[in-house]
RNA sequence: GCCCGCGUAGCUCAGGGGAUAGAGCGUCUGCCUCCGGAGCAGAAGGCCGUAGGUUCGAAUCCUACCGCGGGCACCA
């Protein structure tokens, strides 16, 4: 593991401090990447007076204590600013370092800690739209990002798998054998929860318009929870080619979930019984108009009273507060949580809320487990409103990527005709697949966010395809040199501005990583990678690699390797290929 | 009504105590004897929702207000 350049000067600035007024021992350094210099800080301004010093008197004393090799330069700038410029032998250094390691030199900060992560959670006969994409796509970079970091990462995906909607379904299937829904009966693309889904807005409808038949699927409801064999089979069967249809658009995705991480809903179906009781028994939860509810000590209701958990409804029935309570309680005294993640959207926030509040009175809650709710906003249209077809309806994710594949297609067949059909349609798929991950990503996941097909598969500014591209770049330069012995670092050659600045860059990224599994957002990852890139794009611009002499030529190929591996894994901790040609 | 989130360039978004507020798109002007121009350089475009406060220093923290979105007992 490597410290980072960053860590290193604020290190030193903080022995600086401590060394120009032993009572200021242990003051945040303030450093900070600066534009006039490789760092700054403004320590000076923030201590003047602890120190009894005007704040340039103060930073001066610093500046003259510093002391590091990492430092070329150290001065006092402005109202008692610190400008600090690294040597160049130690960005050398830093890139023969990280180049050298198969880790980058990325610490595993994360290491030793358990966390769970919630994230996708289709529902079974439904099709996949939007709104799951977002938690599919946040949920599955937050797990690769952790455990990269050395996380022990449990996946947990809370399929909608169970409730009384599929009495409904289960009846209508009844009555209409020749329904085709399984993966055999279907022709070609049509997918087993496309045609599920479909069946469900039939019996849904016929439910309303029909109150024999909705006698008959509240009995085949009942028939469900007590388990009758024949209902229990045809449950099973739509659960399982739903979940066909999920891997399908997993596997499309290259979205970390398999089988054995579903946990859906009926999971805990058996547990939901003892969860009331033990409420109950502890004095959380009473009986209120006939329901079970816990009432929350913070959240108030519109007239005043206090916000309920329905633990169990007047008719007996179980809803999602119970559910969700059985779910926390399984992941700490089973899974053994040091942290638990709900990428769900925004939303919800109040009944995360109520269901971690009731968990600490309850006690099943540890101090030392974080729980938090990995927010999200809404997807708009262009128009500014919810994402919906032109019909109204949601938009099928399958839909979607096709139409972001497409779009990709014609812009790389466009950009690079050099491809033949076969390949063009291969990296169509990536870069199609991929912009619209970036675009979902890219942007801080608490705001809603306008989705633009047009914007994401632009390839140009800050998209997944420019990013690729960028790798793509790099990669040619490098199978021009493939065959030559392994390049290398002379650390007492010059330091071109452009090579400080992305050698600066390529530093970061441990720290960036840290930074993403700390907020648990991964637009920092985005705009790093971005800044990064455009970083290599100078580099590119003001110095030949392939045509410099030794030792310029060793070093810039480093560099290259190490952007071409920097972004190779940072995508692909976004989950987004990086494809060598484009 | 109360609670949560969000108001930054024409548009889409970064920046979440530090010096002149940044990018991309769009508009305008340049740059292809040179490793992939999906690029680069430059111009124009901002009372960072409003008003107070804290601070040496506020787009950033606090308070109030305005606007938008969302949530607030038996659907999940």
């Amino acid at each position: 593991m490597t410290r980072s350049l960053l860590m290193e000067v604020s290190r030193a600035v903080a022995d600086g401090i401590a060394a120009a007024d032993p009572a200021l021992t242990g003051a945040d350094p303030l450093v900070r990447p600066s534009d006039r210099a490789d760092f700054q800080s403004g320590a000076a301004l923030a201590l003047a007076r602890r120190a009894g010093l005007p704040p340039g008197e103060l930073a001066a004393r610093v500046a003259a204590e510093v002391s590091t090799s990492t430092l070329a330069d150290v001065r006092v700038s402005g109202p008692g600013f610190l400008e600090l410029t690294v040597a160049p032998d130690a960005v050398w250094r830093r890139v023969a370092g990280r180049a050298s390691r198969a880790d980058l030199g990325v610490s595993p900060s994360e290491a030793g800690r358990r966390t769970v992560i919630d994230y996708s959670a289709p529902n079974i006969a439904k099709e996949m739209h939007v709104g799951h994409l977002r938690s599919t796509i946040i949920g599955d970079c937050l797990a690769r990002v952790l455990g990269r970091l050395g996380a022990e990462v449990v996946r947990q995906n809370h399929l909608g798998d169970w409730g009384t909607q599929f009495g409904m379904l289960i009846q209508y299937l009844d009555e209409h054998p020749e329904a085709a829904w399984r993966h055999g009966e279907l022709a070609g693309d049509v997918s087993s929860v496309s045609a599920l889904n479909g069946l469900y807005r039939a019996a849904r409808a016929r439910f309303d318009a029909d109150s024999a038949f909705a006698d008959r699927s509240r009995a085949r409801v009942v028939a469900l929870q007590s388990g009758d064999p024949a209902t229990v089979a045809v449950w099973q069967e739509i659960v399982a080619e739903s979940e066909a249809s999920f891997r399908q658009l997993y596997d499309r995705l290259d979205v970390l979930l398999t089988p054995s991480d579903s946990a859906g809903e009926s999971f805990y179906n058996d547990r939901l019984g003892e969860v009331v009781d033990e409420l109950t028994k502890a004095g959380v939860a009473v009986v209120s108009d006939g329901a079970v509810v816990v009432f929350s000590a913070d959240e108030q209701r519109p007239d005043g009273a206090p916000v309920p958990l329905i633990l169990r409804k007047r008719d007996g029935g179980y809803g999602y507060d119970t559910t969700d309570l059985a779910t926390l309680r399984h992941r700490v005294s089973e899974l053994h949580a040091d942290r638990i993640l709900y990428v769900v959207d925004a939303r919800q926030a109040l009944h995360f809320r109520l269901v971690a509040e009731t968990a600490r009175r309850a006690g099943w809650l540890p101090d030392g487990v974080e729980v938090a709710h990995v927010s999200f906003g809404t997807v708009l249209g262009p128009d500014g409103r919810p994402f919906r077809t032109r019909a109204g309806d949601t938009v099928t994710l399958g839909s979607l990527l096709d139409a972001a594949v497409g779009r990709a297609r014609a812009v790389l067949t466009e950009k690079n005709p050099s491809l033949d059909l076969a390949e063009a349609s291969r990296i169509a798929e990536l870069t199609g697949i991929g912009a619209v991950k970036y675009a979902e990503l890219s942007t801080s996941r608490t705001k809603d966010y306008t989705f633009d097909i047009d914007r994401m598969v632009s390839f140009a500014g800050n998209t997944g395809g420019y990013l690729q591209y960028a790798h793509a770049r790099i990669a040619a330069i490098l199978r021009r040199a493939e065959g030559e012995p392994d390049a290398v670092v002379d650390v007492t050659a010059g330091l071109h501005p452009a090579e400080r600045a992305l050698g600066l860059a390529l530093d970061g990224f441990g720290d960036t990583l840290a930074d993403v599994a700390a907020t648990l957002e991964p637009h920092r990852l985005c705009t790093y990678l971005y800044d990064t890139a455009r970083a290599f794009t100078d580099f590119y611009e003001a110095c030949p690699v392939l045509t410099a002499a030794e030792p310029e030529r060793g070093n810039r190929l480093t560099l290259c390797r190490l952007t071409a591996a920097t972004l190779r894994e940072g995508l692909g901790l976004l989950g987004i290929a990086a494809p060598e040609r484009m």
